[in-house]
DNA sequence: ATAGGCGCCTGTAAGC
DNA sequence: TGCTTACAGGCGCCTA
């Protein structure tokens, strides 16, 4: 399901449901995806953050659960098919759901992320001033990597996937098979620009809904962005701005969309 | 450094 | 209809 958009909607769902309530158990039949929850019991959730694709629950006594959805993870009031974890909280249940069991599970000491290594090398929040152009401009000048590569790189800027890669590559003008060491120090800012604003509409949206219908939001409700993706997943359809049919290719072994006209 | 492939998992849609 | 294949929002690891 998830990239950053969709995490931080069920951020800002999970937090008057979950912050403040005691977790009462942590059921589960998976100790190697759902590692170290039995420290979590008994501790209250003092607040949910979010760092890239990453959900922080800071509980208390110094303990923090660290969640990642993969590609099929997200949380529901009530049990599915694809229920793999129950939180029980006072007052509460969060039931955990996903199918492909991609997602992970981590309780650590507040801050140690030694056991989640992607957390600790993670880029940049797309929001922070950090992301800036002249920043991306020089990650992307030091590789030979198609610039949507350099995009989807968690260490170079974090919470970027496959869905919003494609979209504001497609913003900013730039071809997603483009060379990094071939993007213009404006196109740079482009793309700084339309990773912000990409990312920023879809979350105002509740995120994206595909076609397989499987993102949902914590209440079951969809998303709506994906009425307003230009590219992704409409290969053949003409595109929004010239009309000139929308080309898929393969890039890192994930689809890529992209205007052959709009984006060069 | 980087491309390509596979593995982890399961479900769904498309193709024959 | 039934079977097979391709593909899916992520990420890590291996080989060349």
């Amino acid at each position: 399901m998830p990239e950053l958009p969709e995490v931080e909607v069920t951020r800002r769902a999970l937090i008057p449901l979950v912050v403040g309530r005691r977790v009462q158990a942590l059921h589960h039949r998976d100790p190697a995806r759902y590692r170290g929850t039995e420290l979590a019991a008994g501790r209250r959730v003092e607040a949910i953050r979010r760092r890239g694709k990453f959900l922080l629950f800071a509980l208390s006594g110094g303990f923090e659960l660290v969640v990642h959805l993969g590609m099929s993870g997200g949380f529901r009031l009530g049990p599915t098919a694809h229920t793999r974890v129950v939180l029980e909280l006072e007052g509460v249940a969060l039931y955990y759901h996903d199918p492909r069991r991609l997602g992970r599970f981590w309780v650590v000491p507040a801050g140690d992320y030694r056991e989640v290594p992607l957390l600790l090398r993670l880029g940049p929040e797309p929001f922070d001033p950090a992301f800036s152009p002249d920043y991306l401009f020089a990650r992307l000048r030091a590789t030979r990597r198609p610039v949507k590569a350099v995009l989807l790189d968690q260490t170079v800027v974090a919470g970027v996937g496959n869905i919003y890669g494609d979209e504001a590559l497609f913003r900013a003008r730039v071809r997603p098979t483009r060379r990094g060491h071939r993007v213009t120090r404006r196109e740079a800012g482009a793309l700084v620009e339309g990773v912000r604003a990409v990312l920023e509409e879809a979350i105002a949206a509740g995120g994206s809904t595909l076609r397989d219908r499987s993102y949902r939001r914590v209440d079951g409700t969809i998303g709506y962005f994906q009425v307003q993706l230009s590219v992704y997943g409409r290969a053949g359809e003409p595109c929004p701005v010239c009309g000139t049919p929308i080309r898929r290719t393969v890039i890192q072994g994930r689809s890529a969309h992209y205007c052959p006209r709009c984006q060069r």
